[in-house]
DNA sequence: AATCTATTGCAACACTGTTGCAAATATAAA
DNA sequence: TTTATATTTGCAACAGTGTTGCAATAGATT
């Protein structure tokens, strides 16, 4: 993947935080750098390579985030932590659902979101 | 609730399956029946009134299914299996995933949903 | 049958995400 | 440094999901 200004601001901004992002948070912040095409188009190509990891929220919009222990495609199965409240995700990189499954169901992916209050806004 | 031809007709539809429904999938299934904001807001009255549920799929979708063990509103944690082959949602109500989120959050609602592939796609 | 209130249909809208295509630009090679 | 080329970008247009206001309709109660 080339190196863009576009691509570069958005993983700075995504990897400066445990927080997770959603597109319309990330146009806000870059303020115009680019069309709000390219962030999904960038966005997509992180996720490819295994520098961000990609989730839906209660809301059911996309959130972005940084992956930590990732090599080259996102893997772990931590949960997520959406704040009714004031709207944020935060990564619970140390949370991991443990659960049992009819061997009957193939599961590739896990989607683990709690909702409730954060701890800024309890 | 007053009763009308429409709730009725979506909670036998609901209720009929323990697969769970997108708001595109009923309205194909009423044919014509009501409108499609009629719909939604009868999804709505039935989930205030504690008779089905709803979650948001892997692809950022409401779904909505049948509550079975919930009294005046839904209350357990039960996971869904989403098949990303033929995009059926199940509830699989008994399974239910264990875990320890630190005290300063408060947990209010979970959606644990699995992805792959069901037993009719395997 | 009359009344009151909940429900419905319609139109219009906001938001999220995707696609095709031409123009621009990063990178590697000459 | 210039050239070539494949990637990336911007734009316009679009599809799908879900929401709202308002007037018309239809349950339920009297």
């Amino acid at each position: 993947m080339r190196n863009t200004v576009a691509k570069t601001e958005i993983l700075n901004l995504i990897k400066s935080s445990n927080q997770a992002f959603s597109h319309a948070e990330i146009e806000a912040k870059l303020e115009g750098l680019c069309n709000r095409v390219t962030i999904y188009r960038v966005l997509e190509r992180l996720e490819e390579e295994g520098q961000i990891h990609k989730f839906v929220n209660i809301n059911g919009v996309l959130k972005f985030a940084a992956c930590h222990d990732c090599t080259d495609h996102h893997h772990d199965h931590h949960a997520h932590f959406n704040c009714t409240s004031c709207g944020t995700v935060t990564c619970l990189e140390e949370v991991e659902p443990v659960y049992k499954v009819p061997k009957k169901y193939k599961v590739q992916e896990v989607n683990f979101t709690l909702s409730g209050l954060c701890p800024n806004c309890c």
